[in-house]
DNA sequence: CATAGCGTTTAGTTCGTTCTAAACGATATA
DNA sequence: TATATCGTTTAGAACGAACTAAACGCTATG
């Protein structure tokens, strides 16, 4: 138990983990950027291990997840060689960016597959023009769908 | 192996599986979806069984929660007390309304923690004036962004 | 040059999810 | 009434994701 734990940011930290994990995130991911977010001073990697009470190597690998998403950066602290880091605020923009990084990357694979299922009907011919009619139906409307998606995500990708 | 794998229906069920495990669902759900959404005919438990290769205990758990969210609807066939099942075409809507329940609900868990963090801030004091001053500020920034999605979501939610 | 203090990598463990096989209860039929 | 055929439930196995502890390599400093 650390008895820390009342402590404000670390209160704040992990109730972005809980969050991050509701969005089927990594918890820890959250808790590291709940920390930094809630922290004046940048914080060194060993702070974020005791504050969070969790393992070195998992701060180290989670931290530089978050630091290719570009929500938090390293920051030079003068006579240290610890790695510093702090949070970019704007973690709505953040989000969004990746919120839609991954549908688009996930969209693209859609696509891929409905076209996949699409020529395996064109090729020769085994069902009942009947059947054959029914499957062609649904899959338009697979299509349909896929493009109203489609269309959605550019609409967000804007502004 | 399932000689019928070349089947249609099979490899859109099974695209349509992958599709669900990309959006972090159930696959199995997806395949169940995704053959009786290519099935002119209502399908029995024991045909699904046998075309997507899996248990029936997973076959009878994964199509009650597709009844649960109104994707499938059991059928009667004459002269079979086997269950038939079949798919409700309109899986966009039934995946939008699913995705709004889901934000809908975890906004509102999200709310719940704002508050209970921001409360613990409001009690005593613990801190220098300087530090709290930032504590509030990205509390409120983060009050901002929930209302800003919290906005976002009712407009969807609409129309 | 040895040591201490870093962050990273790795090997192994844990935990949750979801599957299967089998037991089960219910119902229709011979 | 005995049996066969359903769908459901349960116990256990398999798997993947993510953590921890420890080993490691690098660098600065005494």
């Amino acid at each position: 138990m650390n008895k820390e734990k009342n402590n404000f940011q670390i209160k704040f930290a992990n109730n972005m983990g809980m969050l991050a994990s509701r969005f089927s995130l990594n918890s820890t991911v959250g808790q590291l950027y709940g920390l930094l977010y809630m922290s004046p001073e940048p914080v060194s990697l060993n702070e974020m291990v005791k504050k969070l009470a969790i393992s070195k190597g998992s701060a180290s690998t989670n931290i530089r997840i978050l630091e290719s998403w570009g929500a938090v950066k390293k920051v030079w602290v003068d006579n240290s060689r610890k790695d510093y880091y702090e949070a970019d605020p704007n973690t709505l923009d953040i989000i969004k960016q990746r919120v839609i990084e991954g549908l688009h990357r996930r969209l693209n694979e859609t696509k891929s597959s409905i076209d996949m299922v699409n020529n395996s009907l064109e090729g020769k011919n085994r069902y009942s023009a009947q059947r054959e009619q029914f499957y062609k139906k649904r899959l338009q409307k697979t299509r349909k769908m896929y493009e109203q998606v489609n269309d959605l995500l550019e609409l967000f990708s804007k502004d």
